[in-house]
DNA sequence: ACAGGTACTTGACCTGCGTCAAGGCGAACT
DNA sequence: AGTTCGCCTTGACGCAGGTCAAGTACCTGT
């Protein structure tokens, strides 16, 4: 495996390859000889923040899997403005459209924070798929699930209103994280897209949460919810 | 294979088994031999217009594959409203979500039309898949594909105003018919719900449409694009 | 063929949220 | 440390589209 990663440096992962390649999800049915194998084939990387991961347009033949860090994935909607699609973090995988049928999409993915990302290539994946099928259904799966949320995001934006999906976007983080204090993995300018409002609507909502005394707002994103329980019934 | 189909009575089905398996997307991949098999634990049966093919809470163990009719897939949100997730038609199927990850789902199916349709049980069809992985991977393409409409419903309810949706809607199946006289394959008030607006406002935008001579309304939901380009403008 | 219910249309009203604008704050680079 | 740029907040305003209501047309089942 040569060292060809675009012109990002190369990775000082932590650990072996083969811990690594263990703990992605979707490589998690395998034994240890064929981990081993697709050991051989990945190529990690540690990408700074902001880096595009692929464009518009352009057909990128990796599939990516983070392994540490966070990925944004976006679009430019016709007239012009972004609209985050989902947000990524350890053991999620991106870059599958172009390998299940490889036409230009109009997704964008880029980086939030430094990541140790692994980079497979189509073919090799084609491969795994074709003769580990575990690896197939593991993926299924995933896509499966993805479906389901952006199904929910769908009917949030069509039936909710602005404060109800603001309210449920933090108890989701809540909930997810177990704590009662959150930190938003994004810009609140990426929080309003990801809801459907505009960033003006979301700064008012978590001030009108805030006056209810719900919510409490420190710096830097981090958010402690006082009374999630009020949340869920806005 | 025992004649036990819910309370549907048994398929006239039209050519053999056999034939119409190999009609289905998903098992294009496979040779002659293969067809067989799964055709001989194919249930085919015709189902009556307005059945519910499966509904929230519960889990149906059956994949569903649409040989001839059309389906809506809705949900209900918890402001109780319905919201329109897709329409099924030939060569789809239905019912993946309980046999990836087996919880219950907020999802309902019910046919639109009389419809011929497979049911295979879950347990056979999670060892196609581990053994024929062209039939996995023939999912993965589909679910793709129904991830990446569900994203542009997202974008477009999020960043369109009402008018530009309905436009792109009637444009999306003039171009998918190639005629530029469409049938709306659900009622009004359900492209409404998927469209996410009501349908007070579908009916206005429509009758908008109408009058600046882009559309012609006939009976039946039938609809004439008069001029698609200042539709595609809109 | 009839009756009933649902889908659809149109009107009047009103409000939630987007838009425009201006100011403060924090973060990143030199 | 300073400067700059983009993020965030708050205010004022307007309108797209949701809601409520009433009437008509259709379709369906008997």
């Amino acid at each position: 495996m040569e060292p060809r990663h675009e012109h990002h440096h190369d990775a000082g992962v932590t650990g072996d390859l083969e811990t690594l390649v263990a703990r992605v999800p979707i490589f998690s049915g395998l034994d240890h000889e064929q981990i081993s194998e697709i050991a051989s084939r990945v190529k990690p990387t540690m990408v700074p923040r902001n880096e595009q991961l692929y464009g518009a347009g352009e057909i990128n033949p990796y599939l990516r899997i983070i392994h540490t860090g966070t990925v944004k994935v976006y679009r430019i909607t016709e007239s012009g403005h972004e609209q985050v699609i989902r947000v990524l973090g350890a053991g999620d995988f991106l870059g599958e459209k172009a390998l299940i049928s490889p036409s230009a999409s109009d997704h964008f993915a880029v980086t939030l924070t430094e990541s140790e990302i692994c980079s497979l290539n189509h073919d090799d994946i084609r491969e795994y798929l074709l003769r580990y099928p575990s690896v197939a259904f593991t993926m299924l799966e995933t896509l499966s699930a993805r479906l389901e949320s952006t199904e929910d995001q769908v009917s949030a934006i069509a039936g909710e209103d602005a404060g109800s999906r603001i309210a449920a976007y933090l108890v989701g983080l809540a909930d997810e994280s177990h704590r009662n204090s959150v930190a938003l993995p994004i810009t609140k300018k990426d929080v309003a897209s990801f809801l459907g409002v505009t960033p003006e609507t979301l700064s008012r909502k978590l001030a009108l949460f805030e006056d209810k005394g719900w919510i409490h707002q420190q710096r830097h994103r981090r958010i402690d919810l006082l009374d999630i329980e009020a949340l869920r019934l806005v």
